[in-house]
RNA sequence: GGGCCUGUAGCUCAGCCAGGUAGAGCGAUCGGCUCUUAACCGAUCGGCCGGGGGUUCGAAUCCCCUCAGGCCCGCCA
């Protein structure tokens, strides 16, 4: 049984399952598997509801490497309240959080976002607030238990933000008088906090398990990081028991995405794949397929280089035999989990992506790639499919692949020149393929090999000969397939052209 | 010190939850083809399932112990 079925078989048929993010940079894949676990189960769910909650209250921790200095004076302001760094977006949480809504759409995750600074402002939290600060001492004797540590005498289950600076977390409270918390801040302001507004937020172990009590949570994905004991999942338990009376949701501990060679993905160290990156490179279907068919307990080395090659034409190969019934039900259900938007009718015919990040640099337009080389063997239903894919394959050539494999066709006879043995070698094989009718990738092939024995060149120099005099450089891709999808006229113009130099 | 996860073919992993003849892809080798790469087709090679013990007619799978690796564990989220 799939994993996503058998966590989905401990859940109430319509389970609400929630899941989170704090907007505070770039949103990476370590986050996408988050939202896609928690989708996996929804869809496998019969139905049930999935959030994403952004925890835009939740204050800047700290002025970020990639943020510029003059965020310094946001520290500690709510994340709906700082400005937007490109200044097209409505705060700060909004300029992250936008375009990583956007991937989550195109990778069909169907849910509902909510933004905490919102639900404060609605006074969805107004009991919740009011329960754990009339059951303050045993909120601490909790957390006092299960994380070791004491808690400051000031501490309070309350952050009162200050009405004057706009800071979280420089307050400290003087009484509750329902439904205000009297406070005074570091700056020297006093005021009052009414906890049925966004005048402050709960500390993060209490807000979570209010969370859970105020909107019914049944099914929440987390990363490790909150699993480890004495960790926030711990103390959330133990509040949603003792405080609020009823149970936490079902837990799915998810593992972090590393990227291959550098570490554990994360926003805060740029060290990451931002969600768009990965739709960009790949098919959303490709995004889903790696993250669905791996555990989420299992961690992912995720190599956008040459290595994002293999995981395509995994894919490609799972669709085909998909539609062969050659699958066994763990895959089928891989298969079925990474699509977007139901299960498509007929097999869809996909260039293959590796194929493609050579024509892509041979054809600068996709509707000439499509009348020369590609079009014959697919149908007017497969391009659109290429169309996209094209897209994909260009971005990743600029941004991920490794400098060996990009070439470009020289329009213009470039800088090399060739010894006697050489010139006598294009002689002989354009004169071959002149008039030479049936051109095929191994005809064009062998007769190099032929014709390097002829003249007695070694066959590495004579495949060399192409390369220079075509792409301006030692290698490219293997040479038969490479010559027939150049246009015919301009590989003969072109020997021509060398030989009269 | 505590927690979670992972050790299965050279590499990446599936199989473990519901015990019953060890799998896939990639790589390698060979052939197709006196044949560069990053293509295709076919075949072959390759593993006492980290180690030890237990349960069982039977263990990669369940239980206990052990070794190795990864990540997480002040506050904040």
């Amino acid at each position: 049984m799939h994993w996503a079925d058998v966590e989905s078989s401990d859940l109430p048929p319509e389970p609400l399952i929630a899941t989170g993010i704090t907007p505070s940079g770039p949103i990476h894949l370590g986050s996408l598997r988050e939202i896609l676990t928690g989708d996996a189960i929804r869809r496998a769910s019969e139905s049930g509801e999935l959030l994403y909650i952004a925890d835009t209250i939740d204050p800047l921790r700290r002025v970020y490497p990639f943020l510029n200095d003059s965020y310094e004076k946001y520290v500690r302001m709510p994340l709906s309240s700082i400005p937007c760094p490109c200044g097209s977006h409505e705060s700060y949480a909004d300029h992250y959080l936008e375009p990583f809504l956007e991937t989550m759409d195109s990778l069909g995750i169907d849910c509902s976002v909510r933004y905490t600074h919102k639900m404060y402002a609605e006074g969805l939290y107004e009991d919740a607030v009011r329960k754990l600060i009339e059951s303050k001492d045993k909120v601490v004797q909790v957390l006092t238990e299960l994380t070791g540590r004491t808690l400051e005498g000031s501490w309070y289950p309350y952050n009162p933000r200050c009405s004057s600076c706009g800071l979280l977390g420089t307050a400290d409270v003087i009484s509750f008088e329902d439904p205000f918390v009297h406070y005074r801040c570091s700056c020297g302001n006093e005021g009052m906090a009414d906890i049925r507004t966004d005048d402050g937020k709960l500390p993060w172990r209490c807000d979570w398990p209010a969370r859970w009590w105020i909107l019914g949570v049944d099914c929440e994905p987390l990363g490790k990081d909150h699993a480890a004991s004495g960790g926030s999942w711990d103390t959330g338990i133990k509040i949603i028991k003792d405080i609020f009376g009823t149970s936490p949701p079902h837990p799915i501990v998810y593992e972090w995405i590393q990227l291959k060679g550098k570490g554990v993905m994360s926003s805060s160290t740029g060290v990451a794949i931002k969600g768009e990156d990965m739709i960009a490179m790949v098919e959303p279907e490709v995004v889903r397929f790696l993250l669905m068919k791996t555990k989420p307990q299992s961690h992912i080395d995720f190599d956008p280089g040459l290595p994002l090659l293999d995981l395509v034409e995994e894919y490609d190969q799972t669709e085909m035999r998909y539609y062969d019934g050659e699958l066994e039900d763990d895959q089928k259900r891989v298969y079925e989990l990474s699509q977007i938007d139901g299960i498509p009718e007929y097999p869809p015919r996909r260039v293959p992506y590796r194929h493609l990040v050579n024509l892509v640099q041979i054809y600068e337009d996709v509707d000439d790639m499509w009348e020369i080389s590609v079009g014959d063997e697919y149908g007017p239903d497969d391009y659109e499919r290429l169309n996209k894919r094209v897209e994909k394959v260009r971005y990743w050539i600029d941004n991920y692949a490794p400098g060996f494999v990009k070439f470009s066709i020289k329009r213009e006879m470039p800088e090399v020149s060739f010894d006697e043995d050489e010139i006598s070698f294009i002689e002989k094989y354009l004169s071959s393929i002149k008039d030479l009718d049936g051109w095929s990738d191994d005809i064009l092939h062998s007769l190099v090999h032929s014709t390097a024995e002829e003249v007695g060149i070694q066959k590495g120099k004579a495949f060399g000969i192409f390369y220079r005099m075509i792409l301006g450089q030692k290698r490219g891709p293997k040479l038969g397939r490479f010559l027939m999808q150049l246009d015919r006229r301009f590989l003969l113009q072109r020997m021509k052209e060398t030989l009269e130099k």
